[in-house]
DNA sequence: AGTATTGTGTTCGCTATCGCACACAATTGC
DNA sequence: GCAATTGTGTGCGATAGCGAACACAATACT
């Protein structure tokens, strides 16, 4: 962990908050730089800090044995990892890893919890948070339900694309397969399919969003329906 | 709203309450008996009561498109319908569908936003529920992604059994098509096998669980694992 | 009693996805 | 520079679930 406290916060949901309230919170903060594939709370497993990314960008996932895991959620700068934490839980049911590297400002739990007990402004920022991200998990499970890989993958683009603030990204078939929780092949043939289409266009784990309102068109409307929300 | 007061309250929030708690709510709560295929709220839709089940049983279900949608959660006399007011949101995400007809406590937001804000009790269980309701609905996220119809089935049967508290219930395969977001025919196949399997027993309209423990057995792990964290 | 409605069972062809296996290209490490 | 690793493309048969259509049984209506 880097001393460098002196970059600026980009976190939305840190920026969102008074003065006063980022004042009290900032000694608590370190920056760290997360990692790809950096795990930051194990399924079932213990919140020993909270995080809000400036330029990371964090997937949650849902296990359902031990080598089976779904994306469930995807967090960037507009929003906090250890949501249980504020609603007093301190174990994480999600899987947690870094998909996009970056800087995150970083606190212990502990303090973060009696912070978070003396300000109204940070619960209230907090749990609109929450409820977004319950929101965002629900429409993710109504999109497993419903749609094909392909409009899946278009939606995750978007998706990811909104939160990294980029159209060019570094990532692997293999790994896009684990998020959707389909085969790599799977990702292959939707890929290939959109890059026919000419939206987007990917080399060796590398895509690019070429087309981003036709991508929109390919997803299916979960993506709109979340982005709304967000957008509020 | 009949003025029937002096019912015993089942729900297990407000059973869970300290006494004074309990005391300061009461008056604001009247008692409503729900329908079957009452409408609590729309998805999108304004939040104006909350509910609190004492023998009712409540489908929050996440729409795609104007004739699709798949059940996310599922509360009975352990939650509470209107989570989104205790994070300050007064706009449901979810469709509240009534599964089950019975009993629950009703409140206006209005009231139950202001007693919320001055009780620590009642935040402390609400936020608990809410992280709970999370878990479930992450979990059906990931469920709906692996998990074939008849699996899901049973793990749906299982969850409304914890919810009512009773082997038999009544409800068409029409009605449980729409829940698991799948056509009539798989329901009636799938219900067919585990019937083949004396797991259940079913007549028009109504479903009897005939060995539990050997339904848990077709169900994915999906339902054991929400079931032992609602367990805490 | 007779009719309409509702709930369940069955079949058909079709598609998305699966699991598996193998080929090949690009990158990395020595 | 060569070998090992990693990422991507392709082909195969199998299967779960889809949409649509139709048959029949049980209940409700009047």
């Amino acid at each position: 962990m880097p001393g460098s406290k002196n970059v600026a916060i980009t976190n939305r949901l840190l920026t969102s908050l008074p003065q006063k309230t980022k004042k009290d919170l900032l000694p608590y903060f370190t920056t760290v730089e997360l990692q790809f594939g950096d795990v930051l709370y194990e399924a079932g497993g213990p919140i020993r800090h909270v995080y809000f990314p400036d330029d990371c960008l964090v997937s949650l996932l849902t296990t359902v044995d031990a080598n089976r895991a779904a994306e469930v959620g995807l967090v960037g700068n507009e929003g906090m990892i250890g949501v249980p934490v504020a609603l007093g839980i301190d174990v994480s049911p999600f899987l947690a890893v870094v998909q996009g590297r970056g800087n995150a400002r970083c606190m212990k739990t502990a303090d973060f919890r009696r912070e978070f007990r003396n300000s109204a402004a940070l619960q209230s920022v907090l749990f609109r948070f929450t409820h977004l991200l319950m929101t965002q998990v629900a429409q993710t499970a109504a999109c497993n339900r419903f749609h094909v890989v392909t409009q899946r993958l278009a939606r995750w683009l978007l998706m990811t694309r909104d939160r990294v603030h980029a159209n060019e990204f570094v990532l692997t078939q293999e790994f896009l397969a684990r998020m959707l929780g389909v085969r790599r092949v799977g990702v292959t043939q939707a890929a290939s399919a959109l890059q026919k289409l000419k939206l987007i266009s990917y080399t060796r784990g590398n895509i690019t969003i070429i087309d981003p309102s036709g991508l929109e068109a390919a997803a299916c409307g979960c993506y709109e329906a979340v982005k709304e929300l967000y957008a509020k």
